[in-house]
RNA sequence: GGUGCGGUAGUUCAGUUUGGUUAGAAUACAUGCCUGUCACGCAUGGGGUCGCGAGUUCGAGCCUCGUCCGCACCGCCA
């Protein structure tokens, strides 16, 4: 038996026993005549203490440990003379009487502490090394108990949990695919699957009326902070349900998940239409931890000789509570966020509501007291606030640039506390939206998406306009999931794809054997996908979903550690029926 | 495809403004001293292709161009 215990549970009631651990040396602090080791493992630190008094040769072994050094010891559990209040074991101590390298280390590259020295980059390629950190670990461990959580509420609802394969078709629509050459099929490939979607509606069909897997997908585009192109979603599916089941089933999980994992009772989860959100937020995602709603100010604004605005197709505006108190330095250094190319507003107005009342701007000279004081009722305003104002000659442009300041403006405030959580779904998502890039109207959410009942006659007159069955769960400004109800009925299904300029010929072919499985008694079914890494960094507060991912991949799609991807032996393309391959730089 | 920031000791960074003798600090590492430390302390020491390449110059860590790499973002992500 290499050990009796670990390194996180020994403490005052186990003074006197012998035990042995097993671990890694954290910490050596010589003193000269005693030596103290802190030994660590995953779950937690226990010092070990060496004295010369007590045995000079196993001190001297002692005093040629490195850090990192794998260590098993034994001893005896003492009382610390003097006790340290901030690890969990520093009541005790062991005095050790055997101590047995079980392996050397090198030197590692960075420390292994929470606060390292290490920069993401090399960390990155010592990602093994980083995973001994325990604030990284507990990111792992949090992952953990939420996809545990998550089988738990869905076992309990009578979900199954069923495998669908990786190795399937490339599908047209959505993001780039990953394809894998097939050996035995020359000059053929696989795709991964950018989700199950399509298995498990088959799934449906096949009378699994509830389904779901915590699941790897795959999506051959660029990389953020937010996105892995392998990343994992709680896939969901269920039959004979209509949208109002499916946002009960799954508020109620993520309830659980609050309940189980942060100990927190949530609100109901208020509903926002799409439209909504976007006249509102300028986001089908909004932050709602905090108001700052827009107001549209063009009626209140137009028509007063101020060029800028009297030109502009939609003038929109915030109010920031209590920020009247900003300085022209502070509200110029806004001025400059919201012009940077990211955001590309033209420039920004503001108005300050002062103490006796009256609204000062840096329009003054355009617009009287009388109509400034009507900006003011828009807003509801008091004394102390600050109005912000974007303008622009496209509404849609101008209220994503406002839901930028809004957003800078929020943070600046310190209204987006890691440690609050504000859920809401998002519902209505148009059906279509209209892609420059193609000509064409492409799927919002995905071609199998049902419209709403009423809208379907619009199909044929003025689908840009048709909704969605489709709602996003949406967490602190974090799209965590979302779904929709499916279409079943292969002529509905035909005809939206019809929508999306796909011919009969190119259906069938990409998806012929859906609308074929769905003339053979297709169930109504819908469903909702959860990104398992964003809840996972929601619920730790971290910045990138790649902090709660093992071994994530770099900003361009690459493993440092294992410097993946990387070249294959001619012999290996030939049996891959590969014969052209562009060299890499 | 594009924008911004960065790349100097094992590591994290300063030095670049205004080109000029031997490129510094902290930390880590090594050695020595130290019997209650817990970020132990003290002393000494070793450690550098200033990402790479070209150019300007009497002279480049510093200026110019190119290139590679990392991070954030835009496009993209049904």
């Amino acid at each position: 038996m290499y050990r009796t215990n670990t390194c996180g549970e020994l403490n005052i009631a186990n003074v006197g026993q012998e035990v042995t651990l097993c671990g890694w040396a954290q910490r050596i602090r010589k003193m000269g005549g005693m030596t103290f080791i802190d030994i660590r493992d995953r779950y937690g630190i226990t010092q070990l203490v060496f004295s010369n008094e007590i045995n000079a040769s196993l001190c001297e072994q002692a005093n040629r440990i490195g850090r990192e050094y794998v260590l098993q010891a034994t001893g005896k559990v003492a009382e610390r003379s003097s006790k340290n209040a901030k690890n969990p074991t520093g009541e005790i101590e062991i005095i050790v009487d055997t101590l047995k390298v079980l392996n050397e280390a090198a030197t590692p590259p960075f420390t292994i502490e929470d606060d390292t020295d290490g920069g993401d980059d090399l960390r990155m390629r010592y990602r093994y090394l980083d995973l001994r950190r325990t604030c990284v670990r507990a990111n792992l461990e949090l992952r953990h108990k939420m996809a545990f959580e998550v089988r738990k509420y869905l076992d309990e609802h009578g979900f199954l949990e069923v495998e669908t394969p990786v190795l399937v078709n490339s599908t047209p629509e959505g993001a780039r695919d990953f394809v894998v050459p097939s050996r035995m099929n020359a000059g053929q490939f696989y795709a991964l699957p950018q989700s199950p979607q399509i298995l498990k509606q088959l799934l449906m069909v096949s009378g699994f009326d509830r389904y779901f897997q915590i699941v790897k997908c795959f999506r051959d585009e660029d990389l953020r902070a937010d996105r892995q192109p392998e990343f994992t979603q709680i896939d969901c599916e269920m039959s004979f349900v209509e949208q109002e089941d499916i946002l009960n089933m799954f508020e109620g999980m993520t309830r659980h998940l609050f309940k189980a994992i942060k100990g927190m009772d949530i609100p109901v989860l208020p509903r926002i239409s799409w439209h909504d959100a976007m006249k509102y937020y300028g986001s089908d995602k909004p932050d709602t931890r905090f108001e700052m709603k827009f107001v549209e100010l063009t009626d209140i604004l137009k028509g007063y000789g101020f060029a800028v605005f009297d030109s502009a197709a939609y003038i929109g505006g915030i109010c920031a509570k209590g920020a009247a108190s900003y300085t022209r330095k502070q509200l110029d250094a806004l001025t400059e966020y919201v012009k940077r190319p990211q955001i590309g507003a033209k420039g920004m107005v503001y108005a300050r509501v002062e103490a006796d009342g009256n609204v000062k701007s840096s329009v003054d000279k355009f617009y009287s007291q009388e109509v400034l004081q009507q900006l003011k009722a828009a807003f509801q305003a008091e004394a102390g606030d600050l109005i912000l104002i974007l303008s622009g000659d496209n509404a849609d442009k101008t209220r994503k640039q406002l839901c930028e300041l809004r957003l800078e403006m929020g943070s600046q405030l310190g209204l987006r506390d890691k440690n609050k959580y504000s859920c809401l779904w998002v519902v209505d998502f148009p059906m279509y939206e209209w892609s420059e890039e193609e000509n064409r109207l492409m799927a919002m959410h995905h071609p199998f998406t049902s419209p709403k009942p009423e809208d379907i006659p619009l199909l044929d007159t003025d689908p840009a306009s048709v909704r969605a069955n489709a709602y996003d769960m949406v967490i602190n400004g974090v799209e965590v999931g979302g779904g929709s109800i499916r279409i079943h009925d292969s002529q509905l299904q035909a005809k939206v794809f019809e929508v999306l300029g796909f011919t009969p010929e190119k259906a069938q072919e990409k998806f012929g054997f859906l609308m074929n499985a769905f003339k053979f008694g297709a169930p109504p079914h819908g469903g909702l996908a959860y990104g398992l890494d964003r809840f996972v960094s929601l619920f730790a507060g971290l910045d990138s979903i790649r902090d709660c991912i093992a071994f994530p991949k770099n900003n361009q799609g690459r493993d440092m550690m294992l410097n993946a991807p990387g070249e294959l032996d001619p012999s290996q393309l030939e049996e891959l029926n590969i014969t052209t391959v562009i060299k890499s730089k």
